[in-house]
DNA sequence: CCCGACCGCTAACAGTCGTTAGTTTATTAT
DNA sequence: ATAATAAACTAACGACTGTTAGCGGTCGGG
């Protein structure tokens, strides 16, 4: 059989991981049974080990990959060089803002769920956030220093920007009467240019 | 023996829900055994139901109150006369904040284990956060009708308030070199000014 | 055409879960 | 001192947990 299988369909491993993540966000990863999941699939609980190793795998795998592409987002802008730092902090918001509008179900198990993860995997893991949270504190700092960014904590910034577009979830699970697009624009402006109009 | 006895010393009861919050928000409710909760007490599983009815009822209690102290005051904000509405959204932003910084586990609980809640407490607890968005979108709209809050979608604003204060979750975790002061500070000039420094 | 790999199944494991029953200890009021 | 009450204990329940063992069928490649 195709290990891969091209063109559009997944591979086993994948399309249970996107079912874990689903319900990994539904009802969190310690009240998720390997017999929900299992169902989900389509499948007995035990065939799922042909495929995965454990359930705590798929929680590991599912951290990681988001915490990834989070990282190798923020090398990108960090790289650019036709960005000053306020720039810079708009694409990164504005990163945040596409990965909960769409890939809600991943980056919400990431949020959430990484307590769950085993030992040095946590570690890790929150490591690994820590760092992110350096270097962008880094970026307000040099926007501060250039006058470009309004002169508060850079830790309390950072702690604002990640966690303003959270909202999204609750977007997803009730009102889409608002598009992606103008959330996304709203946001952005809101955190840049702050609530209050100036004339 | 006296029943709430008073001056300092907390009922039994009070005393485990505060020990069911401490351990629901650092391992989830889920992931919480009636024995871990009574180790944390120091007292046998079993004899916990000599004051609790069952886990369900800790969470209920705890999400409960929570949310009842964040409609209460928003009462009070909505019936000052001496405030605007931009006033108002900063009172609302710090009491928030004060509430991430004061009551961790209790709010961290509220918001992110009521999904464990059962069947129609559930619903009540998002019906009850639904009204308490739809009172700030309208504090919100007034704002800009009157010109003095910038023209968004008072949806996504809204998201981003209650929101935004959740990185004091990682601040109580990690770092208290920035005093709680200052982080109040900061996040509502950064919320109601912006990240862009105005000369 | 058959072999082996893949992958589904059933059955079962050892452990943990929330909770109840029944009993004993400690504390208080009379 | 004694009766009454509050609150701890031990033991156990049935249900459920993640995971393993082992069996059977269904393929593609030789």
């Amino acid at each position: 059989m195709a290990k891969t299988s091209a063109s559009g369909t997944l591979t086993r491993k994948e399309s249970i991981r996107q079912a874990a993540a689903r319900l990994f966000r539904a009802k969190g990863y310690a009240a998720t049974g390997m017999r929900d999941l299992a169902g989900e699939v389509g499948v007995e609980a035990a065939s799922l080990y042909n495929h995965i190793e454990s359930k705590s795998e798929l929680l590991r795998e599912i951290c990681f990959r988001i915490a990834g592409e989070f990282t190798r987002q923020l090398d990108q802008v960090e790289r650019d060089p036709s960005l000053d730092s306020l720039g810079r902090l708009e694409r990164v918001v504005r990163f945040h803002v596409r990965m909960w509008v769409e890939r809600p179900d991943e980056v919400l198990v990431a949020t959430n769920e990484n307590i769950h993860l085993e030992g040095d995997w946590q570690e890790s893991f929150q490591k690994e956030r820590r760092v992110y949270v350096r270097r962008l504190e880094a970026v307000i700092s040099e926007g501060i220093r250039e006058g470009l960014v309004r002169p508060v904590e850079p830790y309390a910034a950072v702690l604002t920007l990640m966690n303003s577009v959270r909202g999204i979830e609750f977007w997803h699970r009730t009102d889409k009467n608002v598009p992606a697009e103008r959330l996304e624009e709203d946001m952005v402006e809101l955190l840049i240019e702050g609530l209050r109009d100036k004339i």
